[in-house]
DNA sequence: GAACCATTCATACGTTCGTATTATTCGTGA
DNA sequence: TCACGAATAATACGAACGTATGAATGGTTC
């Protein structure tokens, strides 16, 4: 698992052979169908191993007892640290949707959770009028697209601008940034002083 | 060219090969070899062919006679525009990244060039005081992250949510929600009365 | 210590891949 | 009209793929 999880993140589903994953692990070419029954079948339990944890993350911080905007704000803040500490994991949430493929089955599932919950979450904050009006599940998505798509072009960002924001210093100001933008986005317009 | 750019966005670039593009193409096996002198070189040309069209309208919205906010504004609503008449490109910008490659050249380029005009307006904008301090490129990726993201989830969502964001109405929902999202993200709080 | 069973291992199979090779076709310009 | 060259076409090649097969291995249980 550990090999199938670095190797796939490496090179991608089709990239990482059976035979570059076994190797890696060690182990027998035959081993992923023996233990797995198949790649694709590895593929899910690799996934499966890095989206509930994230899944399990984000219900933690939604539940907590605080202001909705702040529950989505640390939202953002917790998809940064997930990432941080698994930096493949975007990388898997995206890969087979841009290669033009359904999510894989651990992936939809999760979504349509994470997207549950956030939904909720901002559904709360509109009833108390903190956070602007709009479809939930749209501001979730708009919310969940920042830590995504930020972390996922870290590495071509170096490579291309020579941009580094994985150094401690350079993540604490994405993650400032990335959540003050979020909030921002998400906050209701102060009312002009009636209402 | 054609057959290449609808199956690689279908197939992404490993799923769709020479001989399905050929074929559908109602060419030779040997057309691509011949006409591009590789798989790759083809996939780079069609890359090309995409992505210079989005950078030029970026370009040229960012190039208009308006605010700096309003011109971010425009280039939000150019993004999902293009990306309403070209469904592909979104994947063709992440499938090699999400993969765990390099973004293939054609489009760093892009990405390098409409990073960089985005960055300016972010700046003029923050000279004059209503685009919100912070770093020019963070904001301006920010930004992007949304056409890119909410377009690339459309396909996924409609199949497991059910939620279909293509059809003309929900699409100008969609817009005017990332623009709106946007805009509040980037506009810089209205100063407490004083300055 | 013998039987059993989960696992490991080496190897084979059939497919598909991208590209190379060689021949053929066909429109164009002298 | 003939020759040239670009384009198409059919086929071959070697490599890599995921999976299947059957034999070895080694620990556990009676």
């Amino acid at each position: 698992m550990r090999a199938g999880r670095e190797l796939f993140a490496e090179q991608g589903y089709d990239g990482a052979s059976v035979r570059a994953i076994t190797s890696r692990a060690e182990a027998n070419l035959g081993a992923i169908t023996y233990h797995f029954g198949s790649k694709q079948a590895l593929y899910h339990e690799v996934l499966r191993s890095m989206v509930v944890p994230l899944r399990d993350r984000v219900a933690e911080v939604a539940s907590r007892d605080a202001p909705p905007l702040d529950r989505l704000d640390a939202v953002v803040e917790a998809y940064f640290r997930h990432f941080a500490a698994h930096g493949d994991l975007p990388r898997f949430l995206m890969e087979r949707i841009a290669a033009g493929q359904l999510p894989p089955p651990p992936v939809a599932v999760a979504m349509k959770s994470i997207l549950g919950t956030l939904a909720g979450l901002v559904r709360e904050g509109q009833r108390q009028r903190s956070v602007r009006d709009g479809d939930p599940v749209l501001l979730s998505l708009s919310l969940i697209a920042q830590p995504v798509y930020l972390t996922l072009v870290q590495t071509p960002l170096r490579d291309v601008l020579g941009l580094d924001l994985a150094d401690t210093e350079s993540f604490e100001r994405l993650v400032d940034h990335a959540r003050a933008f979020v909030r921002a986005g998400l906050t209701a317009s102060p009312l002009p002083d009636t209402a």
